[in-house]
DNA sequence: TTAAATCAAGTAAACGTTTACGTTGGATTA
DNA sequence: TAATCCAACGTAAACGTTTACTTGATTTAA
């Protein structure tokens, strides 16, 4: 591998010279500049970022943490984190958590070996011991589409019980008054509860009635999760016209098992899904959703952390992002 | 931060020996020993890989570039890569090329000057400017989705031709005769043109004909695509039974716009996939498909890279991935 | 009892840069 | 003509490790 040496060597120079070149700062000639280059281009030489980052203390890299890489929704809020760290001459390591303790720590513990200077926690609920071992790396970290009530850690989300309220509102706008609502996990206080409330309030406000009987508890989000939930949904709650799902591919689940059983959305059953990843315009009937705008919110943290860094700021303001309602085909007007 | 300097002064050691203990090479007694892993723990120290990087000359991190992070597609197979990474005590560091040349050229210079130990490139060709640039960083490469004519660069793909066959296969042996295929684009020299091929071999084994009206070429592979694709498919093609689409988004683009035209999936007209993403199984009707085992593919190419970087070895075996046929509900049996 | 061998531990060079500081020599000034 | 200055370099230390080599003490062998 060729050095900065070599090309101080060939070009009669010292390495001080090549350096300030490298980096334009003042300090030579434009000839000594011009044999510099050429002789760069001769050899082939491209500057070692190891041996820079030994001096300039960064790495120009930053860590990201998901649950699951290959959740579309990840992949799309990877990409706005990418796009921007690209923007800012850095690259972006990617970890794949699978919601395992032992192996986030062991990830935490490699970034933090490898000094990255950021990390973007992504989707996953950031505990005691994950909070205090980045800590101690101190770094800047920023949370997308999760947060932490216990650390004032920056975030960027969408405001999930708003959203939902936009979601439940459409349908009532839309004349339905009998709704019932799929929710993912019950104890995720992230984005399982306040889906929730969204929807109770959405409902109250309009006076209508939202009791127990028509919200249903799944274990998760997944496609599964709706197939699932629309069958014990429609088993405790009578005569409902359209369903909430608490995120699409519960409502294609959901969509799944209607078809089977031969109610036709939106004809017999309305139904509005919640993220709006690309499968939903793709369904038939295209499903009416909320939609989240992943890589934005990728964007947006990527930007808050090259913020932080490069203002040396420990901490900055988080984001809410606006949600939007995408009207497709899956509700029916009453 | 704290230094392997600053552990040997306060355990009253020379850094030589922190190191030794380190790397647990032999060198010390275990009282020693004790009393440095003591201060190790007091003091929070972590090892600094850049500094190690210096030394050991390799930055344990590959780089893996795709066209688009985005898709369901690369993801499953970064989630593959980055498994095995992970194994290997190694990261991964993404880049998203977006079929630019000028952006793809600027990750291959940072990914150099970084020193990456070994670099992915997935589902896009290898053109020569790219490959030269590479061979200059004289370190493993492998291509994953993708295959160079030209260059010996190990790979790791399904056979598009003999999977296209499988495919249309299926429906010849569920008693169809007239087939069209959807195809992406016709330049395509690695998945367009096989997957083609495919589909004439297995018609004409069959004794059954396949002329170019059979065929129609869309730009990608994409849900558009298949949207536009079979409305032209339809049009120059006469009283078709079923459809074998290159790409399940394009099948899924089809099953949009049969169901809007009123022609009923598998009833009217059956249809078959390729690739096998999450959204096939979650279409109405679920699709019939050929599977690509994306995430074995990204573990495969992973694990070559490794092989390669301990045998010190140029080159290795490129592996082609069994497809394989995944029976839904989308094609009909006559 | 002594020479040889073993072992724990230290010293210092090396990895490839950046950068503070020192050194030239020619141009400008007094 | 000497003093001063400045542009254009060069020198060497520093970044945090690993590792070949050295040292000195202790054990072993004769």
């Amino acid at each position: 591998m060729v050095t900065i040496k070599d090309v101080a060597k060939q070009a009669n120079v010292s390495i001080a010279t090549v350096s300030r070149i490298l980096n334009n700062q003042p300090g030579y000639t434009e000839k000594t500049r011009m044999k510099v280059q050429q002789v760069i281009e001769e050899l082939g030489y491209k500057p070692n970022a190891v041996a820079r980052s030994m001096i300039s203390r960064n790495t120009q890299t930053i860590g990201v943490l998901f649950p699951d890489v290959s959740s579309m929704l990840s992949s799309e809020i990877l990409r706005g984190i990418e796009d921007v760290a690209h923007q800012n001459n850095s690259s972006v390591i990617v970890c794949h958590t699978a919601e395992d303790g032992i192996r986030t720590h062991k990830y935490l513990k490699l970034l933090h070996e490898k000094r990255v200077d950021g990390l973007i926690f992504v989707s996953e609920s950031l505990c005691e011991e994950y909070y205090e071992t980045i800590k101690s790396m101190d770094i800047p970290l920023v949370l997308v589409s999760t947060m932490s009530y216990k650390h004032q850690v920056p975030y960027v989300k969408v405001d999930d019980c708003n959203a939902a309220y936009t979601a439940v509102n459409h349908l009532i706008e839309n004349g339905h008054t009998r709704i019932g609502m799929i929710s993912g996990n019950q104890h995720d206080l992230i984005a399982g509860r306040p889906r929730v409330e969204g929807f109770k309030e959405a409902m109250q406000h309009n006076g209508l009635q939202a009791g127990e009987d028509d919200v249903v508890y799944q274990d998760g989000f997944s496609f599964i999760d709706g197939k699932g939930g629309v069958v014990r949904l429609l088993e405790q709650s009578r005569n409902l016209t359209a369903i909430f799902a608490a995120s699409d591919d519960i409502a294609i689940g959901a969509m799944s098992v209607l078809h089977k059983m031969g109610r036709k959305v939106p004809e017999d059953i309305s139904i509005i899904g919640y993220d709006n990843l690309p499968t939903a315009e793709m369904m038939i009937p295209p499903l009416t959703t909320i939609a989240q705008p992943f890589s934005e919110m990728g964007a947006n943290a990527s930007e808050m952390i090259f913020h932080m860094l490069k203002d040396k700021v420990k901490s900055t303001q988080s984001r809410i992002m606006r949600h939007e309602l995408v009207v497709r085909e899956s509700v029916k007007k009453l």
